[in-house]
DNA sequence: AGCTCAGGGCCAAAG
DNA sequence: CTTTGGCCCTGAGCT
């Protein structure tokens, strides 16, 4: 990737690069990047016939590089390799990418070729023609699941429900719980997280079902949930009980080994937020406005402080508030739904993302640094860094709460990391790969609260966002987090006289996941796999636009 | 031997 | 002039 110079503007979570290529095509790559642009697959057997490219939304001429492409992606990534080009994005390397627009920037068109898994090795060096490359088996594996995928659909209708962009399968019998088994081929792959969450008790059964709170072990059996705070999954938790046990977040029973947040209450009484009841806004009210509104009138949290590391901390979230948030939200949002209108996983997800992100706008607009900002920078400020800042949330979830493989959610579930790389589809696994990656670099750099927040302050002031008017002073607070930063590292690790340095140079990770984030979702979006009017599709448009 | 299909080349069109 | 993208050729691997 061709990662943007440190701009502290710059975000979301999740990501993989396959260790070893060949093995993990077939899941990984081609099928699975079309399928998680694509609504529907074709039951008429010739799916990838109707598929659209992973890079520019075009219709797929069969497998190039690694996957399923467009021709014109497939020439123009083979010219980038042969010529050795090395392009330039004018903008901020987050230009839209499809079908009108692919020839406005190269360079964001090669990035994401090879964020979409476009291999490079697959251009031949020696410019020889025809034949097959070292990848036609798994082309051919990868088709043959696809028809098999095809077929069980044609035979398990009855048991067939819709999630999101795919039609997913309930298994049948044992086989099918396998990585390489028919139903978790090209159409599960498009997103990790309506597939790990498949198979409830009553396999087939009860399409409307999805629990959310279970995750699965290497070998595909079903394991307990893995909660981190049960009483806040619990049916008797408070303002969530008598949920019924089909609710998704309700129906597991608490187990015994989950990480706790240290700060974890019960007794949270949510709060409403916008995002609750996101198509009952006044269509005048954005929820980015909405969301600066509402935390007008909360009282300042961050008093001038001596200590001006400690003032910085004083307004952060506190993970087991946003937790219980973020879960009634999500319960309010099923009971107000029918029993065949359950959410599905990605939309879920978003929810969690949106809550998140409210969050996040709130921890800003409460503190004083950023209140002193006019609401118009405030506002420009977000847009420009949301998706970093979610990024930067999640980095920090991962690194506090985290177990070694598992992907641990606001809502305290944890997620296999395996389990999404066996199945997710390319730019999921490219995000919770580079995620994971960031995540062991950041736990080795032994990274502590303060210092997060530091990173968060200096993606938020970042005075080279455009439009900005007070300038100097988002610089100025900036340039003081900076130092701030660096003089606490220095204290904390006297022996480690290069911290400060290190985390700075993950910011342009960050940035760049972020925008690998906000290119998928906006994907997503466009297929209206979104929620309508949240907090997340108004950053999404007003980037886009 | 014939078929398949992914990589390479060609070239008109577009910019 | 360069770049794009549709079309066709090539040839290793498969049946």
């Amino acid at each position: 990737m061709d990662l943007p110079g440190y701009h502290p503007q710059l975000p979301q979570p999740l990501v993989h690069h396959p260790a070893s290529y060949p093995d993990n095509l077939l899941n990984l790559e081609g099928s699975s990047t079309s399928q998680e642009l694509k609504p529907e697959p074709e039951p008429d057997g010739t799916p990838e016939s109707e598929e659209s490219c992973p890079v520019c939304g075009d219709k797929v001429s069969g497998y190039h590089y690694g996957l399923l492409t467009c021709e014109s992606c497939k020439g123009f990534f083979k010219r980038s390799v042969q010529n050795n080009k090395h392009y330039t994005c004018a903008e901020q390397q987050s230009c839209p990418m499809n079908l009108s627009q692919r020839k406005r920037c190269p360079s964001c068109r090669f990035q994401k070729c090879l964020a979409v898994g476009m291999k490079r090795e697959a251009v031949r060096a020696d410019r020889m023609r025809g034949g097959r490359n070292k990848f036609g088996p798994l082309y051919r594996r990868d088709r043959q699941m696809k028809q098999q995928r095809v077929y069980h659909q044609a035979n398990t209708a009855p048991y067939r429900i819709k999630m999101e962009t795919t039609q997913i399968n309930w298994p049948t019998g044992p086989n099918d719980l396998h990585p390489m088994s028919n139903n978790t081929s090209a159409s599960l792959s498009s997103d990790a997280f309506h597939q790990f969450h498949m198979y409830p008790s009553s396999v087939g059964q009860s399409g409307a079902s999805m629990p959310l709170d279970c995750t699965m072990n290497a070998d595909r059996v079903l394991t307990p949930p893995s909660l981190p705070c049960p009483g806040l999954y619990h049916r008797t938790f408070p303002g969530l009980a008598h949920e019924k046990g089909e609710m998704d977040f309700s129906h597991s029973s608490a187990h015994a080994n989950y990480p706790m947040h240290p700060t974890q209450s019960n007794s949270f009484t949510p709060r409403s937020t916008p995002a609750s009841s996101p198509c009952s806004t006044p269509s005048s009210i954005t929820p980015l406005s909405q969301a600066l509104i509402q935390t007008q009138d909360t009282p300042p949290t961050a008093t001038l402080s001596t200590n001006f590391l400690s003032q910085l901390l004083e307004g952060d979230q506190d993970e087991s508030q946003l937790c219980a948030k973020v879960l009634a939200s999500l319960q309010r949002e099923q009971a107000n739904r029918g029993k065949h209108d359950r959410l599905n996983t990605f939309s879920i997800m978003c929810k969690m993302a949106d809550q998140t992100l409210f969050g996040l706008v709130e921890w800003a607009r409460n503190t004083a640094l950023f209140k002193e900002l006019k609401v118009e920078d405030q506002m420009v400020l977000l847009q420009s860094c949301w998706s970093e800042l979610l990024v930067l949330d999640h980095l920090c979830r991962q690194v506090t709460y985290g177990k070694q493989g598992c992907i641990y959610l606001v809502t305290g579930q944890q997620i296999e990391v395996l389990t999404i790389i066996s199945q997710a589809g390319v730019t999921l696994n490219s995000l919770v790969s580079r995620t994971q990656d960031l995540v062991s670099k950041l736990k080795s750099l032994q990274l502590d609260r303060h210092e997060f927040v530091c990173l968060k302050y200096l993606v938020l002031f970042n005075p080279d966002v455009k439009s900005v008017q007070s300038r100097r002073q988002v610089e100025q607070t900036q340039e003081r987090v900076n130092r701030a930063l660096m003089e606490h590292t220095q204290q904390t690790h006297p022996g480690h006289s290069d911290k400060f340095g290190q985390l700075l140079l993950r910011l342009p990770e960050v940035r760049s996941i972020s925008l690998q984030v906000e290119e998928y979702l906006y994907q997503r979006h466009l297929l209206g796999d979104l929620p309508c009017n949240s907090l997340l599709t108004e950053m999404l448009h007003t980037k886009h636009n």
